[in-house]
DNA sequence: CCTGCTCATAAGCCCAGCTTATGCAACGCG
DNA sequence: CGCGTTGCATAAGCTGGGCTTATGAGCAGG
């Protein structure tokens, strides 16, 4: 009995969700401060534990993994080799936590925050959570609001006087606002590894893009947008899907090209779950910009995190 | 009472560790199960829980961040747009754990291995983890065993007959060694935002690069030889550091200019911790290799991963 | 030799998350 | 129009993981 069963979502040989087989976050950190401070108990302090609770995590960590991950003495414990490469992995992890929670801190302080932003959904995804981040361990007492849209809805709202500062990633500025050219992006199109466009020698040639049935989103979104523009609207829908997430899910399938934002796809290429297809003489850039309202150059918090974004 | 007293670690007016404000790994698995099938109780399925359990955990996760995730309604759920913004933030947690839970599986099936992997520290930590992801996608079943050790160990175990395949960041491949390069890499200089280099506006000469103390691994370390052949073998530390961790977080710390490999700071400078520092006329770049006992080319599982490294 | 640091073990508490058993609302179909 | 299906919510009860306190044991240094 129990659930041992092998549901649709569960790939097989797989004992039980990730959630069984890796660590969670608070054991992560523990591990990561006894890296840091090389003594359980020390470590345990800092996490406001106790040292048998710390000992304890860490011992059925390592029984979860079935790797020794300390070596302990009399004198403090020092990481093994494996458990060296495993805390780095392990940061990775944690400081993917820490975007999270920065971002779904600026989600719910919607009302009494300093700082109010206004962002494309691109950007909120990718880039955001990591200058609020960088913006919390510069600024710490700085409360921030994320309001996610397209380009019409930030623009809209920073005249509105209902955010200080947006980001969009349009080809155009909308009217009203100024705006400082913050990064560039670039559209890319990508298949499967399995695709035989992965196996391609030579870039492909923009019409052979044009006239292959490709995964997208729908139309009116900023990444059809640009591509259509660069193509001629020439386009061709294999399937339109509402979000990006959906589309990469579709490409990893192996459902057809895709074409999204360099941003979106860099995890899924450096896993190789996605091949990009060099394409030649077609023009996918695009600039992400800061906006706010024209006059009203960026003070305060606004300046602050501003400044963060160009590197 | 209870522990809300702030110790040495906690950032000041963050309640609690990262893991009291982060749903578990379990709540986030759910939470993209929902947003992929559309409906609590189908995900619940999927994860081999009843459908109470996932509406409990789902509620409870909202409660947590302030903020409503799913639109629920007699005919399944829809996330909301917040929940879509949550939702791709907290794919990328899940990501890192699955690349974390590829490594450590690696690190732990030791001995009935079909493929055994002997790797750099620097491949181990920020490669290999994505690479083994997407071999288990394409060949679930291969188990694969990963030794890390530096260039010349990774030679002897190949050589001994005890790895299948080794990788390698050298500036020279190990004798008795065929190899094929896989990808290419560069040290850079980074400091701390709130150094002066960080707001020079030429880049740095060779000559100011050696006569500044920096921080830095080790002497024998790849790292370190790539930067004192580049240099004349001037390199002058300020500290030496036995890992590239150790070195990131002094200079995030802001103890001086390090030098590291681009693959181990792009997280870094793209939170905006650190800050990369052009450089002129100073060659650091270096191949990664794959490596192979010569002769004895690579087939099997052996073949399969090594096509993955190079995208 | 005692004091202070380290880690380990034991016994007990508590809550988060699971289960089963229900109930209620909306849709589609004979 | 009632019936079955699908989807979510609520209630009551169990279990285990992780915490605490209390204690012991190994090693170093004044």
């Amino acid at each position: 009995m129990s659930r041992t069963e092998d549901h649709g979502g569960e790939r097989p040989g797989n004992g039980g969700s990730l959630a069984h087989r890796v660590p969670d976050l608070g054991a992560l950190e523990l591990l990561l401060a006894v890296a840091r401070v090389g003594s359980l108990g020390r470590a345990a302090r800092e996490l406001g534990i106790t040292q048998p609770a710390a000992s304890s995590r860490i011992r059925s960590m390592e029984r979860q993994l079935g790797v020794a991950l300390v070596d302990r003495s009399p004198r403090g414990s020092r990481l093994t080799d494996a458990g060296a490469l495993v805390t780095d992995w392990a940061r990775r992890i944690v400081e993917a936590a820490e975007a999270f929670d920065a971002g779904a801190q600026a989600l719910r302080d919607r009302r009494d925050s300093r700082l109010r932003v206004a962002a494309s959904m691109t950007i909120a995804e990718y880039l955001l959570p990591g200058w609020l981040v960088a913006l919390r361990a510069q600024r710490p007492d700085t409360a921030v609001s994320l309001l996610a849209g397209n380009s019409t809805a930030v623009a809209e709202r920073l005249l509105a006087g209902e955010a200080d500062l947006g980001f969009v990633e349009g080809l155009t500025v909308p009217g009203g606002l100024d705006s400082a050219v913050i990064a560039h992006d670039r559209l890319v199109v990508v298949t499967a590894p399995s695709h035989p466009w992965a196996r391609r020698r030579r870039p492909l040639a923009a019409e052979e893009l044009a006239a292959t049935p490709l995964v997208l989103r729908e139309e009116g979104s900023g990444t059809r947008q640009v591509l259509d523009a660069a193509l001629g609207g020439l386009a061709r829908p294999l399937i339109e899907l509402s979000s990006t997430t959906a589309v990469k899910a579709a490409a990893v399938g192996g459902a057809g090209p895709a074409v999204l934002s360099e941003l979106a796809v860099g995890e899924e290429l450096g896993m190789r779950r996605l091949v990009r297809i060099p394409v030649q003489s077609v023009a996918l850039a695009r600039d992400l910009r800061a906006v706010w309202p024209t006059g009203h150059r960026p003070a305060g918090p606004a300046r602050d995190l501003l400044s963060l974004t160009r590197g």
